[in-house]
DNA sequence: CTCTTGTATCGACGGTTGTCAATATGACTT
DNA sequence: AAGTCATATTGACAACCGTCGATACAAGAG
């Protein structure tokens, strides 16, 4: 998919208008999980703390390159972290990614509460 | 895109376990707003309050068929009301529907608050 | 070093999506 | 009724994305 790291680019959504760059990098993060597969990676990751990429493909029910494939796009864009133990690769969340995409929807900004 | 309307399907994605139609369901309405042109629209709107159609081409750059199959989308997932004044479309955003969305990237549970 | 195993990459295919030109629809005006 | 203007729909095309089989790469085991 050619993804980018997620960054705080832009304020809330429906309080700053958003120029043609802006948008087109918010609109690139929110297609990282606009995607039925990579939302319930998340999930399934998020509830088990930390899991190996081979606990993944049963569950999920897809071949292990699109496992792959869809993991590195989460990790591009910098939603979950990705450690090599020997040969196995375990993944945990970065909330903190989600969080930047949860502000731009409005909301109570992540630090600058007055 | 054959949107439907968003709805409230899902606990927050890092909390709950979520199954293969929430997911889908939870992906597409992500989908909504994974566009550039439509997020330029979304804060477009916001911050007019209220805006006719005849007054997003210009500003957005892209021709009049485009614009009104995004208005489409988004008026299809119930992210924007739409009102037909005479020959004019008016449109006005739907916050409740954004926050939808944001409450599923995790954060403050919209009710359940223990 | 060779074999096995877990993971990533490559190449290809099918379905989806954004875009525009052309046209249709619907509403007001004269 | 005919004309005009704003919006919606249709049809077509190019680009993109998810998927998988085949294969390459990397790391431990024997």
């Amino acid at each position: 998919m050619d993804v980018k790291a997620i960054t705080n680019c832009c304020g809330p959504v429906l309080a700053t208008p958003l120029d043609e760059l802006a948008a087109t990098e918010l609109a690139a993060a929110f297609k990282v999980i606009a995607d039925p597969v990579r939302l319930r990676l998340l999930s399934l990751i998020a509830a088990a703390g930390e899991i190996c990429s081979c606990d993944l493909v049963v569950p999920i029910g897809k071949s292990q390159p699109t496992i792959s494939h869809h993991m590195s796009v989460l990790a591009d864009a910098g939603l979950v972290h990705r450690e090599k133990r020997g040969k196995w690769a375990w993944y945990s969340v970065a909330p903190d990614r989600l969080a930047v995409l949860r502000d731009a929807l409005g909301g109570v900004p992540a630090t600058a509460v007055g």
